[in-house]
Formats: C-alpha cells, sequence, structure tokens
RNA sequence: GGUCUGGUAGCUCAGCUGGAUAGAGCAACAGAUUUCUAAUCUGUAGGUCAUGGGUUCGAAUCCCAUCCGGAUCACCA
C-alpha cells in the first residue's frame, strides 16, 4: 500500500509540476494514532518542487491521490501533514484475510527455500547452564521460528563444547575428591555435579598458587607452575592420546552432564536437528589449518605453532595451532564449519553467540574466506548482549551466577503463588495447575529477555526483574485467556461465529484494532530481516493492549444486535489466534485459562 | 592504547532507514468491578534524549569532538 502511494505521488508530482522526483523523496508513513488517518504523506521535501505552501501543495496532492486511488476515502491536513483516511472495506478485506488464513502472516516454507542453519546454545560440558546461556538458548530458538515464518528452511544445531582442559579441570578434582560420586549416588543433576569438581579444581588451584607465591615466584610463573594445572594439562594430552582409562572417564562424566543439560533444555522448550561434538570437529580443524600451511595461505613457526597473519586486513595475528600441535576454539570453529556444509545445502549460516565474540567471528569469517569457502565471508554472527545482575558481570568464580535450573523452579514458585491468591484454578486437577503454573512462569522470563533488544546489554534483578503485571508475558497469555473464555461462552451460548466478516458498522475502536492486526505480516517479516524476536514481542505487546482496552471499553456477550456480537467474537477470535502465534515466534506457550 | 559497542523518566526498556506534542511497564499517587477473567482498565506526576558543535525546512535519530560505561585485542574456550 505504501508503494502504491508513493508511485501516485511520484505521478501526482508530474502531472501537477511537470517534474520528476526520486522515490526516496516521498516519505508515506503510517499515521500517528493521536492524528485521523490511515497514511500520512510527508509533503515538506517535496516543496521545493512545487514551489507552494505546504498547505496548499497538501491539498493538490491529496485531492490527485483521493480521485487516483480508489481506497483512499478522504484527507486532512496537519500543517505539512497530508493525512489519508481510507475506505473501511479496506480494512474488511485485510481482517477477511486474517481470518482465513490460519498462519496469517507466515510465508510457506517450499522445497526452493532456502536453508538457513542456525547455531545457538552451545555449552561447555563442564558445568550447568547459567541465565547468560538461557538468553541464548531463548533467542536462538526464537530467530529459528522467525526465519522458519519468513519461509525459509531451518537447520537448528548445537555445538557442544565437550573437549578442552576445562573439561579435564572437572574430571581431575572428581578423581582426586569425588569418592566415586554420580548423579544415582548423590542424586545430583548429573551437569551440577560436575560443576561442583569444576569449581573444587578452582580452589585446590588457588590454593597451590597462593602457597607458590609465599615461596617467593611470581604470579605468572605460579600460575604457569602449580602442580594441579600441570597435571590437567598431562590430562588433555592423554585424552589427545586417546588414552583409555581417560576417555573413559571422560566420558561418563559428559554423559552426566548431557542428561543435565537434556532436562533443562526441555524445561525451556528448546531443541536441535542437529548436535555437533568438538570432540568430532577439532581434526578436521587441524587438518584444514595444516591445509592452509601448505598452500601458503598460514605461516607455521620455529616451534612448530600455525598463525594467521591478519594485519592486511586491519586485524592482529592469531594461532591456529599450539606449539604442542593442539588446537584453538578457532580452529575447531574451522572444522565444524567444514563438516557442517558438507553434510547440509546451507544457503546461509547464524551463529547465536555472544558479543564478547565478535572479535573472534570477524576473524572466523575471514579465515574461512582465506581458506576458499565462499560462504566464509557471508557468515552472520547474531551478536547478543550480555546479561547483567545489579552487581555487575555473573562471575562463576564469585559465585554470583544465577543458575538456569534455580531460576526457572523460582519462577514456577511465583506463579504458583500468585495464582493460588487469584484463586481462579481452584477448581482444577493439581496436575493441570501445574502445566499452567510453568507455562506462565516460562512466559514471563521469556518474555523479560525476549523483549529487549537482543545487541543489548540488559540487566537482570533476580528480586524484583520478573513481574506478571504490565509489560510481560503472564499481561499477554492472561488476554488470551480472557478471550478464550469469552469464546466458550460464546459456544455455550450456541453461537457460531462466521468465517467472514458480517456487514456492520465499525467503530473506531474495532477499526484501530483491525489496524493493528493487520500490522502482523510486516512484524514478522522485520523481525526477521533485523534478526529480532523483540520486534514480535513488542508488536504483541501492543496489539494486547489495543485489545485489552477493547475489551473493557465494549460487551461482546451482551451485545444487543447479533450480528456486532458476532463480528466481535470473530474479531476477538482472530485477535486471539495472532496472540497465539506471535508468541509461538518467541517460542512462549498461551493458556486456554489461568 | 587500537577496534567494536552503549548512554532516553527514580528503575527496566521502546522509539534510531531524520518528521507532528519523545512513549510503555514498574515504583508513587488518585480512581473504575450488580455486566464477557481486576494477572485488567482510566487518570495524575515524572525528561537538558550524557555534553558541546555541525548538516537540515525539521535531529533522540545522521556527522564530528568531548565525558562516562561495557566488550575485545591470549599457545583459555
Amino acid at each position: 500500500m505504501e508503494i502504491l502511494i508513493r508511485n501516485k505521488v511520484i505521478q501526482a508530482i508530474e502531472t501537477l509540476y511537470g517534474q520528476g522526483i526520486d522515490e526516496n523523496q516521498v516519505q508515506v508513513q503510517t499515521t500517528r494514532k493521536e492524528f485521523n488517518g490511515d497514511k500520512t504523506v510527508v509533503v515538506f521535501p517535496l516543496l521545493r518542487i512545487s514551489k507552494k505552501s505546504a498547505e496548499q501543495t497538501a491539498e493538490e496532492l491529496g485531492n490527485y491521490l483521493v480521485e487516483t486511488i480508489e481506497v483512499i476515502a478522504s484527507y486532512n491536513i496537519v500543517k505539512g501533514f497530508l493525512n489519508l483516511v481510507f475506505h473501511n472495506r479496506y480494512w474488511v478485506n485485510l481482517l477477511n484475510k486474517a481470518i482465513s488464513d490460519p498462519n496469517y502472516g507466515f510465508k510457506p516454507v517450499t522445497k526452493d527455500s532456502e536453508v538457513v542453519m542456525i547455531e545457538y546454545s552451545s555449552p561447555n560440558t563442564n558445568k550447568p547452564l547459567h541465565l547468560g546461556h538461557i538468553r541464548n538458548n531463548l533467542l536462538g530458538f526464537s530467530i529459528s521460528e522467525i526465519m522458519k515464518a519468513n519461509g525459509n528452511k531451518v537447520v537448528k544445531t548445537n555445538i557442544v563444547n565437550d573437549r578442552g582442559i576445562h573439561i579435564c579441570k572437572s574430571m581431575l578434582a572428581w578423581k582426586k575428591l569425588g569418592n566415586g560420586e554420580t548423579p544415582q549416588s548423590s542424586g545430583k543433576k548429573g551437569d551440577h555435579l560436575v560443576g561442583e569438581y569444576y569449581v573444587k579444581f578452582d580452589q585446590l588451584y588457588k590454593k597451590e598458587i597462593t602457597a607458590l607465591i609465599a615461596t617467593g615466584l611470581t604470579e605468572e610463573l605460579a600460575k604457569e607452575q602449580a602442580p594441579i594445572i600441570n597435571e590437567a594439562r598431562e590430562m588433555l594430552r592423554l585424552w589427545e592420546a586417546n588414552d583409555p582409562a581417560t576417555r573413559e572417564l571422560w566420558s561418563m562424566m559428559n554423559t552426566w552432564v548431557y542428561a543435565g543439560f537434556d532436562e533443562t533444555y526441555k524445561t525451556l522448550g528448546v531443541d536441535f536437528d542437529k548436535i555437533y561434538y568438538e570432540s568430532n570437529t577439532y581434526t578436521v580443524g587441524r587438518d584444514e589449518v595444516l591445509r592452509g600451511v601448505k598452500e601458503g595461505i598460514f605461516e607455521q613457526m620455529d616451534d612448530t605453532s600455525v598463525w594467521a597473519n591478519l594485519e592486511g586486513d586491519g586485524l592482529d595475528r592469531k594461532i591456529l595451532l599450539r606449539s604442542d600441535g593442539t588446537s584453538v576454539y578457532m580452529t575447531q570453529d574451522i572444522g565444524t564449519a567444514k563438516i557442517r556444509y558438507a553434510d547440509f545445502p546451507i544457503d546461509h549460516m547464524i551463529y547465536v553467540v555472544g558479543n564478547e565474540q565478535n572479535y573472534h567471528f570477524q576473524v572466523l569469517s575471514l579465515l574461512l574466506d582465506k581458506l576458499g569457502y565462499k560462504w566464509g565471508k557471508d557468515l552472520y554472527h547474531f551478536s547478543y548482549g550480555m546479561v547483567e545482575l545489579p552487581q555487575g558481570r555473573m562471575k562463576s568464580r564469585e559465585g554470583t551466577v544465577v543458575d538456569a535450573d534455580d531460576l526457572v523452579v523460582g519462577m514456577v514458585e511465583v506463579a504458583r503463588k500468585v495464582s493460588e491468591e487469584l484463586g481462579k484454578l481452584d477448581n482444577y486437577s493439581d496436575q493441570e495447575k501445574q502445566h499452567i503454573y510453568e507455562m506462565v512462569a516460562l512466559g514471563a522470563l521469556k518474555y523479560f529477555i525476549l523483549k529487549v533488544d537482543p545487541k543489548k546489554t540488559m540487566l537482570f534483578n533476580p528480586e524484583e526483574s520478573i513481574d506478571f503485571n504490565g509489560n510481560t508475558g503472564p499481561f499477554i497469555q492472561y488476554t488470551y485467556a480472557r478471550i478464550q473464555s469469552v469464546l466458550r461462552k460464546a459456544a455455550d451460548a450456541g453461537i457460531t461465529i462466521p468465517t467472514e466478516v458480517p456487514a456492520v458498522e465499525i467503530s473506531e475502536k474495532e477499526a484501530s484494532l483491525i489496524k493493528a492486526l493487520t500490522e502482523f505480516p510486516e512484524a514478522v517479516q522485520e523481525a526477521g530481516e533485523k534478526h529480532s524476536p523483540a520486534l514480535v514481542a513488542n508488536y504483541v505487546y501492543e496489539l494486547v493492549k489495543e485489545f485489552n482496552q477493547f475489551y473493557h471499553d465494549v460487551t461482546i456477550m451482551n451485545e444487543p444486535d447479533e450480528e456486532v456480537r458476532k463480528f466481535r467474537l470473530l474479531l476477538a477470535q482472530t485477535i486471539g489466534k495472532t496472540i497465539k502465534n506471535g508468541f509461538s515466534l518467541l517460542g512462549i506457550n498461551v493458556p486456554e485459562r489461568m
């Protein structure tokens, strides 16, 4: 529609003033709520051409547009703004489209759709998931749904960092202090158990460092020479050399961790189509790097370490293989990328990884490009901001980490309390109630995180952050539940809701609700283009706020006019559907009652 | 120090491809329920859009400088 208006304005300028203009000189925008109209043409930029006053130009333009565009009923002018008012039937047509399409706003995925692979989550197997991972998982899942809704084939993938010195630290501490403790014997969740030993390692390590410093060593040397860190390094060497005992311990502890992760993923409602493990990909990366050396892309030093020189690209030198021949993070990502492109016909690759890795992905992109992968330079790093606590960053060493599982449990508890106070679910079974508490708690958490622009650092205050009133997930879920309640009442009364808008007078409130509704497809598209679930969240919030006003001001079931009543039911039903679809893009479920 | 990134109400955030009087929620205060779920709705109050300059008919938005914060620049991942 905007395009049509823009083209007509260009035509009008030509006809009226005999001058051609560039299309980006014509500004068409949605009319602000406080003014009367649907679309607005900004006439200021055109004054130079018309050589007339703003009012006069707008008037001439307005007349032209009313005559040439059928759906425009009238216009009004405020200062230099030409507000165009559409016929109601324009909105009714759009609403009918929204009604008839169960996947309104979503583009279909066909066999010709592009394949988008999205990597997210990517945990280390030495400690449990925390709040930062939650943001990653929620963003990753949501952007996957959004890409799907924009007509892409999506492959969700997870690369598990299951090898490296950090894993050896947990293993070593467990070996020294564990006394054979297992998740079964202790009743602890596997990832938490392993995480505890990671912390224990760090405590031992610190003690040794302190002791060494007391003997006169510098801190740097002490860190280097502490016996326990050397033991861990030795363990890594044994691991890479396929030492059976080390491998067995490693795979046992990893199994514990995976069981724990799976539980957390299930709670969060995220999943993956394909999981990669770095223990399987890092050797491929090493081979690629060595190929690079052979082809003169990288340089090998006298101590056999391999480096990429990126000074020509404005970056630094980057190590790719250590002098002992082992891989670094970058090497692994090269290997993983190669395997993935062999496994899937990927058109676009999206990495959901925190913004602390911006440099890493800049380098990765360049390296892949240098190695001859044509997709290297257009990989997309979905870079999101950190989650901070009121005290600042989360630090596991200082115990300020917010554990993912604990957080969810706490929120379900709050949801239960709120719900019990309200007492609306009193005659439901415990199982049904629990189901709703979990839905609401997760709705609150997910919405809280996803409504913020992903690029921005966000603040999370465990005491105050998660609310159930106002601009929150539960607020939106509540509205959905309310709509369903009305629809149930209608069904009980034997009313059949029509499948097309009946011929009724549409009030202003209803019209603005319809307008809000019809912006959904645009919101979905923009969220895809800008990689931002926040745009969906904010859209749904606006829609719901609009509906709640309508709901408050206008009666649905008690409306005397049968056709109007049916129209409102139909409208409410369609809003409900859109809330549900919109929230599905955020991975948030909506309850039938709450 | 180099590079990247941010600074909008007491707090958490929208708005940023330049447009009309800078918006929400929370917190504060005042109201609304004989009527479809009050986890709702209405209102009051709260702003030097970090600061200074520039471009423009018009700047929170674009450009430059300064101040303040964060990330990153590892033979950690």
